[in-house]
DNA sequence: TCACCTTGCAGAAACGTACCTTCCTCCGAG
DNA sequence: CTCGGAGGAAGGTACGTTTCTGCAAGGTGA
């Protein structure tokens, strides 16, 4: 007797399609997998009925059994009460969109998850592997997944002896110091560092590096930081900077909206930009290409870094690499723009036409 | 002969802890999920061995037994090239976060899918139901979900008779004919236009709304539409739009960027705002509080809609709602700033400080 | 004492797939 | 005529849970 036949009702499972083209299981499976030795006409045949009945083969079943699920974990560390906050919104996008297009490329998923150490989502979920966005140091979570022996690769290098499979990074040192010398090579006598309080590793690094900086040009160094993660914190940061008696005459600010806060507090003040006060803050927001006056950023290349981390994970899910930790570090854009070049009278980046009633 | 014992490698199944605790297969699932008739004795003394051996469930096992994988499908319309494309990035960002939000603080995770029709991806996931923001007319991904039974939340409202489980949207007519009634208090005699020249219902419905508005006061419609996908189109359409010889003195940009394309472009045509060119754009970045001048902006609310669509979708996956479509509306926000008031002569956002050199 | 309920737990059947193993058949070479 | 081998397809088990059903032991009222 067949319990195979009268499937009251949801969809059709392989065992249908098997009984529908007259054939067994395991051809079904073969089939439509391109394995075992099947003539054409059986293939081909197989494919149709299964077509016709509009087959999905389970996921959670194929998971089950081979043991890949095709999901990678996406996680940003928290900062608030939010189980998740971006602070640079533009970088996180950009790079969540590339982390996205690179895993589908290579037919994975990406899933959102906390940085949390609540098991509960974790465990309800099936991983072949998890990306992680700048993990604090000995990060439980990823202390966790990597004793269960699932691949995790970091984007920003990891603190401590974490025992990721690989990372990306920006050389933020070299980031800093190159930038620092561009501000000096235009002018600034005493360059201040709108930073944050935090100690995740990209803001640590970019803060040790300004201070060395300083150290070697023997500047005193002026700098202010706040919590990353308040945007209002960030203007009243940029304000109390520019207040100081030693008011610096160039300024760079690691986070995002630090360009326009700078800004903003310049013209509270009546400095004009470049003239008196040269401006460089770290963004991927093409706004800064088109406010007043333009303002030269450094791009962390998110996109790249996105790209590269999902590669480098899948490449440890599917055993491409040799066992060695892979690391990358990815070269960073600094993309000039009027608040830092006090030589230049007007604006580098071309408008669309030139109609300007100059 | 037990089997079970001898695991080789790998994680601890249930089937370990039950030998390990002495107690049967049943009684650890029963304990663990906290079912069955159990004592407390039992119950924590198998969750304790549970937690010595490092036990965690295997997702796929659960999904497979139970039906439910605690997944939710997002996806995005895609424009261009690129497999997954976001336009108006902050609104996004923003959105995503807090459905992510939403979906942890329930039990569920997030997963990111393209919104092709490429099946390989889509059913090699095991989804309970999925979110999709602004779904084409008839879009076949949305279509082939639904009729596989799984529930379709949109964020917007779909085009055409897309038989989704619900939809959340704000009531974009009301919102532009508000915003040019608030123009034209301000003193606007005619109002333009930057508009996208995609088919999305967004786009759509603003724009006859305009047109629509237009006509009931009498004025000619002054607009430029472009590609809204494209940054560079939106700098060139603003300079178009002020360059008409009937130009405009209030324009209203629908997409992110908009307003400092706009501010950009009044710069070079020697207009101040809001003397000579008043502005306001739909963003919701934090940026156009702190531009010179701070540019009045249409909050579209993404949290809230980000949430609301979460919700509806698992209470139509856990079976709470009846079985009728859930439809939502949700308020726009209009954030009044300096660019779209002749009346004030100051700033109406407070600086942090008030220590401004004036 | 018997019937009956409650408590505490175990057995075993699914869930839907992948794949290892086996089996049959046909054909040509020896 | 036999034997080896290859092509073609089916059988059956395992993946790790959840959960339905059932069984024994102990308590209780008649």
């Amino acid at each position: 007797m067949s319990r195979s036949t009268g499937r009251r009702l949801g969809r059709a499972g392989i065992r249908d399609v098997a009984a529908a083209a007259g054939v067994s299981i395991t051809t079904v499976s073969d089939a439509l997998n391109g394995k075992g030795r099947l003539p054409d006409a059986t293939r081909s045949h197989v494919r149709e009925v299964a077509e016709r009945l509009g087959y999905r083969p389970s996921a959670a079943a194929r998971t089950l059994r081979t043991g890949k699920s095709g999901l990678i974990g996406l996680t940003v560390t928290t900062y608030g009460d939010e189980p998740f906050t971006f602070t640079e919104f533009a970088y996180f996008a950009e790079m969540a969109r590339a982390a996205t297009s690179a895993a589908l490329a290579r037919g994975y998923a990406l899933v959102i998850l906390p940085a949390t150490s609540r098991h509960d989502v974790w465990s309800n979920v099936a991983l072949d592997g998890t990306v992680v966005i700048d993990p604090a140091d000995g990060d439980p979570v990823v202390t966790e997944l990597v004793r269960h022996g699932l691949p995790v690769v970091s984007d920003g290098r990891p603190g401590g002896t974490l025992p990721v499979t690989g990372w990306v990074d920006n050389d933020h040192e070299a980031a800093v110091l190159g930038l620092l010398d561009h501000l000096a090579d235009a002018g600034a006598r005493r360059i201040g560092l709108l930073t944050g309080n935090t100690t995740d590793t990209y803001t640590r690094l970019s803060t040790t590096a300004y201070i060395r900086w300083c150290e070697r040009v023997g500047q005193d160094p002026v700098y202010e930081s706040y919590p990353a993660h308040d945007p209002c914190a960030g203007a009243v940061a940029a304000d109390r900077l520019l207040a100081r008696p030693d008011r610096p005459d160039a300024v760079y600010g690691l986070f995002d909206p630090n360009g326009t806060d700078l800004l903003a507090a310049a013209r509270r003040y009546g400095l004009r930009v470049p003239d008196d006060l040269l401006l460089v803050c770290c963004s991927e927001s093409t706004v800064y290409a088109t406010t007043e006056p333009p303002i030269t950023t450094l791009s962390l290349k998110p996109r790249r870094i996105g790209t590269a981390v999902v590669q480098i994970l899948i490449d440890a899910i599917e055993g491409l690499g040799d066992g060695r930790p892979v690391e990358q570090v990815i070269p960073t854009d600094l993309i000039v723009r009027t608040s830092s070049q006090r030589r230049s009278p007007r604006t580098t980046v071309s408008p669309p036409r030139g109609p300007a009633g100059d």
